[in-house]
DNA sequence: ATAGATGTGGGGAAGAGTGGGGAGAAATGT
DNA sequence: ACATTTCTCCCCACTCTTCCCCACATCTAT
């Protein structure tokens, strides 16, 4: 998944993914919290992928993964293309009504647009893309 | 089974379990302790996939397993979509009138309100989450 | 310019959560 | 055994959220 696609969330709480992004994610698709002040969408095969890496896991290793089910929703397009998503996780990732929907490879992410655009500024430099290509090593 | 959904006891001891979870749950299932004060609910064919690996055990382990048993209830949803949970049940979780029903990936678990949200700012801090990801290495 | 796809906004129907009345079953006491 | 109370569960009613549908603006490609 790739590209950054400026959207806006409406009045009821409805975000449209970019059609580029729904095309990768499908009908339905998981959306959780990430480490950053952002939620990560998941396609469903992606996550069941993640439920069974986490079912082969011990017992004391399967409750600690709970907030990252605890704070997940199963997210269904609508006839639009568009996704309600959950005020909890609004409230996470502090999206209010500009997101920037990011293509992040594996997931795809949501922003609020103030909030992208520094991370955005500050990690696309010369210098950190230069380190970023060495370390891949391509 | 994802998501947190903020539902309330009703004076006749009636729990209304989230559409989204009684999707995953089915018509009946079971409600069972938890290692932790809550209560976690199975669905009935997960029930019985650990009720196959109990089976398997030798007897002595078995026995070990009763209070599992012991403080289960197998719950029916009424036409309204509601369980009745015992008042044992309750009582262990400490639930009064408002409840946190937690999506937990395999199970359903039910927190006091409170109680869950104190656990809650506790497991989810950026480092807690960072560690999960890192685990999970997804 | 025109057609088709995409993003945005709002009306309205359907579904979900909550509360309460009341019939029938189960437990209790006489 | 009978009457009384408690418990369980069905139905109905109300509110609020969710979701389906239609309309319009914008953009792209032909």
């Amino acid at each position: 998944m790739t590209g950054v696609y400026r959207h806006s969330i409406d009045a009821k709480g409805r975000l449209a993914i970019p059609s580029r992004i729904r095309e990768e994610l499908g009908e339905v698709f998981y959306v959780t919290i990430s480490q950053e002040r952002c939620l990560a969408a998941y396609s469903a095969e992606s996550w069941d992928r993640m439920m069974e890496k986490i079912k082969a896991m011990p017992r004391v290793k399967q409750t600690k993964m709970r907030p990252l089910f605890a704070h997940a929703a199963k997210c269904e397009l609508d006839s639009q293309g568009r996704i309600l998503l959950p005020q909890a996780l609004r409230d996470f990732a502090g999206l209010t009504r500009d997101v920037a929907v990011v293509g992040a490879g594996e997931c795809a992410e949501f922003w609020d647009e103030a909030a992208w655009d520094a991370v955005d500024v500050v990690e696309t430099t010369p210098e950190n893309i230069a380190e970023v290509l060495q370390e891949l090593d391509f």
